[in-house]
DNA sequence: TTGTATGCGTTATCAT
DNA sequence: ATGATAACGCATACAA
């Protein structure tokens, strides 16, 4: 391999000379930049990135974490991420943790070791204070409202859509209103929980914690939901449902048990993901691709900023 | 930010000795190896990974060109690639093409310039002469058979499946059969289309270009595919669909259209998406996963293998 | 078992 | 406009 050592001794040249034709600097004769230009011709040469990303402190690389690449969610996230990625020249260094702190605290090591110049993070499952002693060593970006100033972030704000659903529901005369997240502890469902308990309170509902399903990811986990309203005496007439996979699982398992959708249960789904579309699904729209471009710039520009992104009720034939 | 210097300095020792204890070398006495420690400890000292890049001449890091991370097949094959580079503690730098010849050639260039220690390219769009040239410079690992025996690649035989496929439909009394496929040009679409050729001359059918649709990418495409088969005189009553996410838009739209599935027009999808379970379609199941770890581990190993993967077919209710 | 010296390939600073 | 030389931070061959 080759290198500028190289290149200079066969154009006749200092290595300075030649990292400016290199880089395109202005002031160096023509006839130099000739020669030097001729000489990467004739060795093929190639610059070695390591050295420039050594040298100067940066690698053009921003991580992503996600826990799966393989949910629409955050697929689309990606893309997003992706595009404004491609847009600027950055490469993404993907992290995929299925949840595991210890691949999240990999990729914030990798800030520190400055094998990224920046983090986003789709979807967290570290601590605060884990990402607080991170931030010295680049920007990182969050998906999620937190109430620090410290970090950039771009959001829906959880509590206020969910709040706004039920609301929805309950003028369209439901009154028996459950939901289906994905983790439990993640920081969504925390705050979508306390939407729901003051939503229950304010109109006076029972609060029947039946009606509260986890563990709701994807298309499969539909089947033992309504497996299990089946059973219930009381079962809801409503259910909120935190993505259109899950949603899709849901309807298609209550036209296999002949209920009848919207009459018998009402279903809202999450993320306007293609699915809901073909299968006439009533979601609420949260535009991950543009939050993903979001997520992206800020982890670019390096100034912190927190941005709300408005969501859109999408009515189709599930309500 | 402390480096090995540093810590010599501090410890009282040697960069190699401290090199020694940062890389878990045997033969350092417990004495100094515990006051290098002490001053990783107190310095918050974190290696820059960089210098190891340049030092080494490798980075631990493998590159996956696919087009888009959005849609099933890839995401899978992403997921299986992503296990196992966690597995053997390596990272994935992601290059999301559209498709575009231009990103796959500077995919390609990352690994010249030794940003990447390999790259696995999950759908081709360049010449064959552009990845040969890239050769020198690391392992490139392709997921298509091509006749070179240059590159490892994992496979499955698309020609093979297609006509037994094909044959399949035909056994079941079908006579007019059709095929959706992503993108004309594409490697694998040569192949079916010689397999369907094959078929047609093998068994005497009438040969209706009609009866063949590109551009089926997505869960919206399935919907211009009835449309236009509403129209026909003699539509097919038979068709293979590439993908699951267009099978599932087909089977939608037939249900609006009030064509009966199986009996008016047998389906049969590709990949065994989640999708394609809970709508029951027949599908021909490609162990994505697989082959996603298998990927993963020619593009570590280095040595060149071809490997064919069986896939199954999975008998449901659209054919 | 430890230390010295050199290499890895660039970029950046400074002098000319 | 150009060149010499010092970073950048680590690994490693070789000497001791």
């Amino acid at each position: 391999m080759t290198n500028i050592k190289d290149l200079a001794k066969m154009a006749g040249v200092s290595v300075s000379t030649v990292s400016r034709v290199l880089n395109n600097y202005p002031f160096v004769k023509e006839e130099k930049r000739m020669a030097v230009l001729k000489a990467i011709k004739d060795s093929n040469y190639q610059k070695n990135i390591n050295a420039v990303h050594l040298s100067k402190g940066k690698t053009q690389m921003i991580g992503v974490v996600l826990p799966f690449s393989d949910y629409p969610y955050f697929a689309l996230l990606l893309k997003g991420i992706s595009k404004q990625a491609y847009k600027y020249n950055y490469k993404l260094l993907l992290f995929q943790t299925d949840y595991m702190e210890s691949r999240e605290i990999e990729a914030l090591k990798m800030l520190k070791q400055k094998q990224i110049d920046a983090l986003i993070i789709c979807s967290r499952t570290c601590n605060w204070s884990t990402i607080e002693e991170h931030l010295l060593f680049g920007p990182i970006v969050l998906c999620e409202n937190v109430n620090k100033k410290l970090v950039s972030t771009t959001f829906v704000n959880h509590y206020k859509i969910f709040y706004d659903a039920l609301e929805y529901l309950y003028h369209k005369g439901h009154q028996r209103i459950g939901y289906c997240i994905g983790r439990k502890s993640g920081a969504s469902s925390v705050k979508r929980n306390s939407a729901y308990r003051d939503f229950i309170n304010q109109y006076n509902l029972p609060d029947n914690h039946d009606y509260i399903f986890d563990d709701c990811l994807e298309i499969d986990d539909g089947e033992k939901v309504v497996q299990y309203i089946k059973k219930m005496d009381t079962p809801p007439t409503a259910l909120l449902v935190t993505n259109d996979q899950a949603a899709a699982g849901i309807l298609t398992a209550c036209q296999k048990a002949k209920i009848s959708i919207p009459d018998e249960l009402a279903i809202i789904g999450f993320n306007n993901e293609p699915i809901s579309k073909i299968m006439n699904i009533t979601t609420i729209e949260i535009p991950l691709e543009k939050i993903g471009n979001n997520l992206f710039l800020q982890a670019l520009s390096g100034e912190i900023s927190n941005q709300e992104i408005a969501v859109n009720l999408i009515e189709r034939g599930t309500v």
